[in-house]
DNA sequence: TGTAATGATGACCTATCGGTCAAGAATTGA
DNA sequence: TCAATTCTTGACCGATAGGTCATCATTACA
């Protein structure tokens, strides 16, 4: 089956390498060299195999949502909007503040700016974050229709708040917040969360 | 007095020029040539009145601390928590969605992520993160001594839930998101904060 | 008017960036 | 065994990164 001289190298275990380079370094500080080091060949396999950096790249942020970032996929299917956001949030302090894994988000510090030739790259993952958090306020959208939040709610200022705690633990546990001080300020983010979806509704009950 | 040539450009509008390059780019983003056109200097100039790009990029947060992110420092003067938080994410907004500059914060995008060379620069940023979030847990402190905050609250956990809505939101600027969803996002914030300062029973994380 | 001092200029430096390529090595099918 | 095919290797590419320097221009002071 395999034509010519078999590939000396695994792919996968490859991307897997790429994507502790590039969450550590970023895009841009992830050097041809970083990789190729980190991985074990030379420049010239690295291409024959993914084509271009900037393709590589793209291998990893599948792989990074295939794993690392699966929990964001995971949260909007459980039951209720505040299951949803603490999903999110817990999720967000365990992928951020792994012990053997780069602190921070890859989606969030890997291009947050750069230099004008990889613009595309900044844009590609602005581009992921927009998609997240227009998938939490379909989420909420929903929960809004079935009732399980108040009608008052407001579905996109939830969903941009629960985007910018997500990302904000992203920042903070890049800047060496530990694991259970993000837990902490999660436990106080939920709490503000009990109840008040509808900022200035006065308080009503469901139906009757 | 001043006793050779004259320096032909003004070095405060340099260091604001620098600072806008900056705040678009990133501190690697940004290039010499980036800089310097900006400017409309040479090369050697720059690294006369300034020694080097570091150098530069140190005059520029100077600059940025006394004029964009001056809403921080004015924060922590408020008499009330209440206060303090409201004008430090008000102020966030507003610093990173002006339709005149870049949006974003220079302090959180400015090298969340970088190569190796120029690791100083993310520390440092880092840095400036983790001491505005002192600032901020000492200034709740006050708050609980005097009454402001109970007496369960967390400052700890206050300050740090604070700064990372505060950095969400300038991960979301730079996402594209505009000023108004923000200010919208940031009204649901505070009413989660008119008295839920002490977590309850705080639940079970999955893991950890 | 001459000299010391400072800034401006443009050529130049080394290192490294992402990327390419020709040649050799290893495999399969005939 | 011999093509055909695919991968590996290391040298190489132009572009650009940040940074330096000799030379010249412009000023104040003596």
């Amino acid at each position: 089956m395999a034509r010519g001289r078999p590939r000396e190298f695994d792919v996968d275990e490859a991307v897997d390498t790429a994507l502790a380079v590039f969450w550590d370094r970023g895009y841009e500080g992830a050097t041809l060299a970083d990789l190729t080091d980190a991985i074990g060949i030379r420049r010239g396999s690295l291409y024959a195999a993914f084509g271009s950096k900037e393709a590589l790249f793209d291998q990893v942020l599948l792989r990074y949502g295939e794993t690392i970032a699966r929990y964001i996929a995971r949260a909007v299917l459980l039951p209720t909007a505040h299951d949803v956001v603490a999903a999110v949030w817990r999720g967000a302090v365990e992928a951020t503040t792994d012990e053997n894994t780069p602190h921070g988000c890859l989606i969030v510090h890997g291009a947050l700016s750069c230099s004008a030739d990889n613009d595309a790259v900044r844009a590609r993952l602005a581009e992921i974050r927009r998609s997240d958090r227009q998938r939490l306020r379909e989420r909420f959208r929903r929960a809004v229709d079935s009732g399980d939040l108040s009608a008052g709610a407001d579905p996109e200022a939830l969903a941009t708040y629960v985007a910018t705690v997500q990302h904000g633990i992203a920042v903070q546990a890049r800047s060496g917040a530990s694991r259970s001080e993000l837990h902490s300020m999660v436990d106080l983010a939920l709490a503000g969360l009990r109840r008040p979806e509808q900022p200035e509704q006065p308080e009503q009950p469901e139906r009757s």
